[in-house]
DNA sequence: ATCACTTGTGGGAGCGCTCCCACACTACCT
DNA sequence: AGGTAGTGTGGGAGCGCTCCCACAAGTGAT
């Protein structure tokens, strides 16, 4: 910490200026050491670098957003109530990959709650008036708004999960298609023959894939997809429940459910167990995510891991090089990034 | 939101200049509509409201800030790693109070961790650059220096929970001293008569001042305080453990105890459940902090609720306060900001 | 009619930077 | 010697506001 010669003659804090007549040199040199800039003599350098630490220099911020037309910070947003975010160990691990990454940089974050209509209505204003030069954008409905007013307003923005197969935005998601396969393959090699897929809300692109993954992994094996086998769930624990006493009327001889989510597993396993089926010995169950209910439920729960800190990780990468191409990905045709990071089966008791 | 001719001629944002030529008016005029004034005619006033919304005018920020010596942002400042913040309701509940309050103003909040010396090193810079116009310190250890480089910087801000009774800064605590009188006078009701107290880290302010509520309350009861029931402890559940096996040892005929937070007190039931003790037949219990432990305790646990979400919305009162101000309380001398607000027992089984 | 306010308004100056053009200087070719 | 790069540097212009002074016009007392 800088703790020099502070407080100039003016009592306010040193500017530019006052760096460049201390070191002898003019204000754009001052201001080309500040900025790591390559065209400066070492022998400059060291004369503006003593000045600052003298004179305890910090750059005005406001100055420098003015004049270069940046800001230095991004935002994450998280379109959900300050109360969801705190309960999901998701958003958590979110934010240490997000924030471990950016300490590397003099980025700062913003974390915006956009829960309330009034929240979102503050958030427009907000990035209306370019407050931030990127956004990180998690856990978005299919319906937002919110991913077009970014490209509307030509902002820099990445999302967690992309919507389609065609999302214009730059997107980090795990690898739902592969994580669905591993899960089918291992009850496959568990010897099960009547594997069921509990599905997520089909509006979501992810839960989409997964059931592309069931399926492939099934045909792969040799085996027919049977339609009746597919029961469409929301992500719910409610929709897990509704949605196993759905299969096991239809298809009593189901000997193992893949659910899209630890939640829904959860939901389908209190069916199991009312109907007096055993886990996994009579049907083995497998979820999605690995969180903390999974490992809290009776059996554990097998589960399909995401790298959620990874993500974190990932998103500020693109989006700190869509800022630095200053351009959305949108507008860049087909050169789109895509991230996919692989998913891990977490085996426990359950199947 | 406002969703008209966007863009103007020249594709940027348009500018307060570009307003006030279309609504026929100068540019000091156009400034005094934004910042309601009240020195601008009606017909002027709506004239300029009406090219604004045309233009879809949103002012520049950096602008503002660098014309104007102010952000209109204020940081929430946590000296914590992230796991802690997201793992204790009280922080959720803090934000939520901070938040509803701020959504009244122009303010934007910042959520800042200051868990590593990294991030502490991070933090200095920021504030150094006077990035926020205020500051919001939550749970702060008594040897942290942050406080006193803010008053340094001379920015405004406000403590959560003061270091002393002499705390120069603006500060929001709850009635430690109210709390632990209730506690123990709810025990003596109880008809208790060898209470101990399991203290708090005695390095903070609050964990002192429920001593002193304890003592009070004792004596004014009649009661002489028997310091050997009086056993340090830290806020820990481990620490809880320890003081409960110390105070058996010594004092073995305890049949009650107030511990200074509901983990110290999850930890003492472990030793009494150990020496074959019943809650509360034996020994009764009380906690500190009504937190989501003291609910799911067996049996269920007797305990102080602070009004955290209160507490946050005063806190923002007070920093607003302040930033109108310009001058940090501890410059103010003797009229020092502090508000203090009561708690509440909420009884349960274990008492 | 004069003076003294008050009210509303325009616009200059300046906040502290970045960007970029101009220029001095050096180095190395022809 | 003249040309042609490159390298380092100074400083003007300008980013979009707010602040404040100047001033016109109106109001009411003397």
């Amino acid at each position: 910490m800088a703790s020099h010669g502070v407080r100039g003659r003016s009592g306010g804090r040193p500017t530019l200026e006052e760096v460049a007549a201390r070191a002898g040199v003019g204000r754009g040199t001052v201001s080309r050491v500040i900025n790591g800039s390559p065209r400066v003599s070492d022998a400059t350098r060291a004369a503006v670098e003593a000045a600052v630490a003298e004179l305890g220099y910090v750059p005005n911020t406001a100055a420098r957003a003015l004049a270069a037309n940046r800001t230095d910070a991004i935002a994450l947003v998280v379109p959900e109530p300050e109360t969801r975010f705190f309960a999901e160990p998701y958003f958590s691990d979110m934010l240490k990959g997000v924030g471990s990454e950016l300490s590397e940089t003099e980025m700062q974050l913003l974390l915006i709650f956009a829960g309330s209509d009034r929240e979102r209505e503050r958030l427009a204003q907000y990035l209306a008036a370019h407050r931030v030069d990127g956004v990180l954008l998690v856990s978005v409905h299919a319906d937002d708004p919110l991913p077009d007013l970014l490209t509307q307003l030509e902002i820099p923005a990445v999302i967690s999960g992309p919507r389609s197969a065609a999302e214009p935005l730059a997107s980090v998601d795990s690898d739902n298609y592969g994580g669905a396969r591993s899960a089918v393959e291992h009850l496959l090699s568990r010897g099960r023959g009547h594997i069921a897929h509990i599905t997520g809300h089909l509006a979501v692109y992810g839960a989409q894939r997964r059931v592309d993954g069931y399926r492939d992994a099934l045909r792969e094996a040799g085996h027919e997809v049977d339609e009746g086998l597919i029961e469409p769930g929301d992500f719910t624990e409610e929709g897990g429940r509704r949605a196993m006493a759905e299969l096991l009327r239809r298809r009593p001889d189901v000997d193992a459910v893949f659910a899209a989510s630890d939640v829904t597993a959860a939901g389908a396993s209190q069916i199991l167990r009312e109907t007096g089926r055993r886990i996994p010995d009579d049907v083995a169950l497998v979820g999605y995510d690995d969180s903390a209910i999974a490992r809290h439920m009776e059996p554990p729960l097998t589960s399909v891991r995401q790298p959620i800190e990874e993500m974190g990780r990932a998103m500020i990468d693109l989006l700190l090089t869509e800022i630095a191409d200053r351009r959305p990905a949108a507008s860049r045709g087909l050169e789109r990034h895509q991230v996919v990071l692989a998913t891990e089966l977490v085996e426990r008791r359950s199947s």
